[in-house]
DNA sequence: CTGAAAGCGCTTACAG
DNA sequence: CTGAAAGCGCTTACAG
């Protein structure tokens, strides 16, 4: 612990420690003679300024909290990559706050970093609050109370709470519209939903994608039928390739009757969708050839999978760039009004969705039948449980 | 910003500001009743002590600092959320230091965090140091300098520096020996690397792999061939499937010779062995049909990608743990001698490779002899750097 | 251009 | 069990 301080640093060039203060801050009014002899000395002796006194001092600190709750997936990632950067422009540190799954409390443990920490700001990356509903509000009226400035990025606020606040994100819904859209282009009427959560409340994000399918089903004047959705088994890790399979596995062997027929399903994300595709595959089912598939995300595990997946690309950079703007924006004038701000992403089609006309329809039950049967085999141990 | 000090809180509740701070920190020499009374009003009215204020009086923190460099991988963030609560039951909080690829100066940026932060420990997971030799090795020395304890988690030093550091890792060498030890008792022979670094130094765990990857050959006392070694192309990013794609791609343009004749293929890592097997198919080549392919780490992808990839898992918990208890070590006796520890990974086969035999080897070069072919036609604009 | 002083919000001996 | 005081390492008016 070899630290030294501004006290030792002031004695050994001489001078106070008022001077090697502004000497470290680039103040202008130091000599540049005696600027340059503390710099030199602060250097060759390792003089870091002791952050902790310092923003204790400055009061107003200039860095950002980004919390992000459970998993850290690829797409949350990325985001934050390019958060940190566009923040970086605007002058400010950024900060991961991670809230752990296991955490009892999640509010209090929020609460805590927020007021703790006195922070420039505070963005909400990807989740926010708890499934408890009443702690989640909660946790917003006493953010509200503080009142730090502060954006949800990739999240909405369901907590219910009156206080509004700024939020950007991927139009999650318009986007599984496209894409449930560009499937009914392609021929297909029968089309499954996978990874709708269990409660199908509107917790986050995916909750807003099963909505843009069923719109985009209304629209095609298709009759929605929800025994195609398939569920979410593993909740605790949503946007995992072992939920896409699990579900879908589960839902293979239970609803064989509904299988028949399905000629594409949409899946709640790309992760989903490739875990997704390995139980279709394991079904007997290949991609594009008996069923297509399309996710959500953009993520280059579907740019790479074979074949390619057709998918929804988050617009990262945007995204990254509003929630930016958004909170230092907030952190200026923290009485302006509120932003809430959805950015389209952008459709890119690859090798996962094939045209479908009618001969192609009379192959595609065949196959599917081959499946239930599949299912049929295993499903004495989920015979109560079958839906249909 | 109705955030309140803790003099407030003592005013409210009538004590001195000492008591305040003696309730809310659990301190057994406070009356109970006195206690429960401040408690509620601190809970009542949102008070949080100031944590750069704590931290200042209190000096050594009990927050452990975890710097990631560059890229946010897959394999880097789980073994973060094991450390987190590794480190959680011994009674540390974990923060991330994020150095960006950005930053000009990645020793400086280091030092500067670890000098101001006056963390109780630090760890550097999967990359230390900039490419520049010389930076990293200063680098070393002034950490060595301020003495913090250290462990470097999934990362070697290989800054040339004398100060030793514990370090723990999974075996890079001997998991990639294991692989290709498995590839050659399938029978195969002629086997490429795919992913080393292009100046093929030991800056890092790339080397090592590429290193087990030479001795299994060898001993088999199968002859090493250089132009099987296919170079990362981009360099920035290399845990990346683009990579693993554009590097596979690039190498099966330039030698179709080399290609001729190769049976399986190493991959540096999951993500690459994802890319590199898109590049295969894109040539017309069929994992595992054609060539087989390898990978290592152990992500998601290589279990639900098709074919499931044979790989070597990386011990995560078990690294994790050794990295905890290591650091703890080292902050309770700073004066102990260093452990350095490699952690074998469990080989995990799946549907990747193919056992080999005489008349399936006739098959084989029929087909890389197309692929061959197919490079040969695009090599108009490459041909000047064309190999052979 | 430089220095002495006050104070940011806490914690921790030290008295009582 | 409680309070008054000192001090952690800085920065920032305020004088000179």
């Amino acid at each position: 612990m070899s630290e030294i301080t501004i006290k030792e640093l002031a004695r050994i060039c001489g001078v106070a420690v008022s001077t090697v203060s502004r000497a470290m801050n680039d103040r202008s009014d130091v000599n540049p003679a005696t600027r340059a002899r503390i710099v030199a000395a602060a250097q060759a002796h390792g003089y870091v300024p002791n952050s902790m006194a310092r923003r204790l001092k400055i009061g107003s600190s200039d860095t950002i909290a980004v919390f992000i709750q459970g998993e850290f997936g690829q797409m949350l990632m990325e985001i934050f990559e390019r958060l940190e950067v566009e923040l970086g422009k605007r002058g400010f540190d950024t900060t991961i706050a991670h809230i752990s799954e296991q955490q009892h409390d999640h509010a209090s443990a929020v609460e805590r970093v927020v007021r703790g920490g006195r922070f420039a700001g505070v963005v909400f990356l990807g989740r926010y609050g708890s499934a408890d509903r009443e702690a989640s509000a909660q946790l917003s009226r006493r953010l509200a109370e503080i009142d730090v400035p502060m954006v949800f990025c990739t999240t909405s606020d369901y907590s219910g709470v009156e206080v509004q606040r700024s939020w950007v994100s991927v139009d999650d819904a318009s986007g599984a519209r496209d894409l449930t859209a560009h499937l009914i282009a392609r021929g297909h009427r029968r089309i499954g939903f996978i990874g709708a959560g269990r409660e199908r409340d509107h917790e986050h994000a995916w909750a807003l994608r099963l909505s843009g399918y069923g719109a985009a089903l209304r629209d095609a004047e298709i009759e929605s039928d929800d025994s195609l959705i398939v569920e979410s088994v593993i909740e605790s890790q949503v946007y995992t390739m072992r939920n896409g399979y699990e579900s879908l596995r589960r839902w293979l062997r239970r609803d064989p009757d509904s299988a028949r027929g399905v000629t594409a399903f949409v899946a709640a994300c790309d992760a989903v969708a490739i875990g997704a595709a390995r139980a279709l595959d394991e079904a007997g089912l290949s991609v594009p050839g008996d069923v297509s598939l399309v996710g959500f995300d953009g993520l280059d595990v579907a740019e790479y999978s074979r074949p390619r997946l057709t998918t929804l690309e988050q617009p990262i950079e945007a995204i990254a760039q509003t929630t930016a703007r958004l909170l230092v924006e907030t952190i200026r004038s923290p009485r302006r009004h509120v932003e809430q701000v959805w950015i389209r992403g952008r459709l890119i089609e690859r090798e996962s969705v094939r045209t479908i006309d009618d001969d192609v329809q009379a192959t595609l039950s065949a196959s599917v039948g081959s499946s239930g049967e599949i299912a049929r085999s295993k499903s004495g141990d989920a015979a109560n449980t079958t839906s249909a």
